[in-house]
RNA sequence: GGCGACGUAGCCAAGGGGUCAAAGGCGGAGGUCUGCAAAAUCUCUAUUCGAGGGUUCAAAUCCCUCCGUCGCCUCCA
């Protein structure tokens, strides 16, 4: 069956062609660990994730690179709007190297907890600086820079078709922005290869290049990693949809400027999640939510990830405690409809019955990454009169190589002593028909966090 | 100013010319079960897709206008 996959450059819902048969070379645009990654952030590396899932689905080798970007103004001083935790760990005497380890491991943290497979090369930006100068000595071999106020630019006049991608018009009137121009710049898109000046001249992270001492432009990194680890050209891109007219639009530029031949087939944008009056989150809008802050509030983060899934990948996403609170509780009935059908001894497992829900699955999950369709089918398999229950847990069990929720592994949560204590006296109570001593043990046993479920011949704990 | 999107039930959200008198989940209502609950389970819960026009045999799906909302243009998922 054909993968199909919006295409930013074409705008449409093109089939997936492989460079190589049966593999894919993904590339994911990381987080910048200048701070902890959001929900919002998260949101984007959920979907790389299905991505890559849904082509190992169907048979794919995949190669998964992705970018930690851990250099970057870093030390500017008079930034507003600075992170409280940036500050404190700043005020804990932490070097900017310190705080990019320090995030990079929240957020390796964030991703274990979601679900998502480690990608297959996780790249930093510091360690690659050698690459990047290579690259950008070759796109000035190629003809496509020049040097001016100090720092090496892209000229964007050399490309004929530069924003393509975004649809960018190159008239002037299309260049105006907000932001006062740098006057160094013949173009207005043209953008810094190479840093050695800068408007905060602190920077901590300096290097030397045939330039002069300083740091790599904002866009170069994912140019010279993906290539390096991927080729010179390679299957899918991804990223948030505010990368499309500038960051990967200049990726774009230069990187066809350095090879001479077009560099990505396919680019896959997700778009963001939204809160509260539809503003995209941000701490600038003081509405930064974490996964441990969902955690603290007792979620779990596959409660976030199954969340995500009920909504497309290219739709913006409104996020609320309850709408994920819905996601809560639908992840809570997966589990224990699972936990019950693994109770039941072994039935026929039916393959034909399987092949066709796999078949519904894979249309949907085929057709751009259709996973809220996806769990409609997975909703109608394991409410199904007809499927055996062997059949049924075969089948969460493929759908969950692409879902990641953990459908299967329904680990049996200790219950305290101190509950069970109370459990069974709330059973002698009951035998004795003592109805008053009876609930108020059950209100005890709901106070402590676990709910019982009277059965025949006795009881049934479990955490709520 | 330029560019890109969106508006489907109380909430989240699929669909995107006929098979839609619109998936799925959550919530809500009622029933079964229960000492009562919980859990489970069953039934019900949008004649309608922001508003108004138009195209068509046929529109939630295409076109136009309007209203509302958002993103990007600065590092940003």
């Amino acid at each position: 069956m054909k993968i199909l996959l919006t295409n930013t450059l074409t705008r449409k819902k093109e089939a997936f062609e492989p460079i190589t048969p049966g593999r894919a070379g993904i590339y994911t645009c990381g987080l910048t660990v200048y701070n902890y990654a959001h929900i919002g952030n998260l949101r984007a590396y959920v979907f790389s994730d299905v991505l890559k899932r849904v082509f190992l689905y169907n048979n794919y080798e995949v190669k998964h690179v992705m970018n930690i970007t851990d250099v970057g103004h870093l030390t500017s001083d008079d930034d507003e709007g600075e992170d409280k935790l940036e500050a404190g760990a700043r005020r804990e005497g932490k070097s900017v190297w310190e705080i990019v380890e320090y995030y990079t491991r929240a957020f390796l943290e964030d991703m274990k907890a979601l679900n998502i497979i480690k990608p297959d090369v996780l790249c930093r930006a510091t360690d690659h600086i050698e690459d990047m100068i290579d690259m950008i000595g070759k796109i000035e071999a190629n003809g496509y820079t020049y040097v001016a106020g100090g720092n090496v630019y892209f000229d964007t006049s050399k490309l004929k078709d530069y924003g393509k991608l975004a649809g960018l018009k190159r008239d002037e009137e299309a260049a105006r922005s907000r932001v006062e121009a740098d006057p160094y710049k013949r173009n207005p898109f043209d953008f810094v290869l190479w840093f050695t000046r800068y408007k905060y001249h602190n920077h901590a992270m300096q290097w030397d290049s045939p330039w002069g001492r300083g740091f790599p432009g904002w866009h170069i990194e994912c140019s010279a990693m993906s290539s390096k680890y991927l080729g010179e050209r390679f299957d899918i891109h991804t990223g948030g949809i505010d990368h499309v007219p500038i960051h990967h639009t200049n990726e774009i530029a230069q990187s066809e400027a350095a090879f001479g031949h077009e560099w990505v087939n396919y680019w896959l944008h997700n778009e963001f999640l939204i809160i509260g009056n539809d503003e995209k989150m941000s701490k600038s809008l003081g509405n930064f939510i974490r996964l441990q802050n969902l955690v603290n509030q007792g979620y779990d983060p596959l409660d976030y990830r199954y969340y995500l899934l009920g909504a497309h990948y290219r739709k913006k996403l409104a996020f609320s405690l309850e709408a994920l609170d819905a996601a809560k509780n639908a992840m809570k009935r997966i589990r224990t409809k699972v936990a019950e059908i693994k109770t039941v001894e072994s039935e026929q497992y039916d393959s034909d019955a399987f092949d066709k829900m796999n078949r519904s699955f894979l249309e949907a999950v085929n057709d751009d990454l259709n996973t809220p369709k996806a769990l409609a089918v997975l909703w109608r398999v394991l409410d199904s009169e007809q499927l055996s229950s062997s059949t049924k847990l075969k089948t969460a069990e493929e759908f969950d190589r692409v879902l990641g929720l953990k459908l299967v592994d329904t680990k049996e949560v200790e219950v305290p002593e101190e509950v069970l204590l109370l459990a069974e006296e709330r059973l002698n109570a009951r035998r004795a028909r003592n109805w008053e001593k009876a609930d108020k043990l059950r209100d005890k046993i709901i106070k402590l966090g676990y709910e019982i479920m009277d059965r025949k011949d006795g009881y049934e704990i479990r955490r709520s």
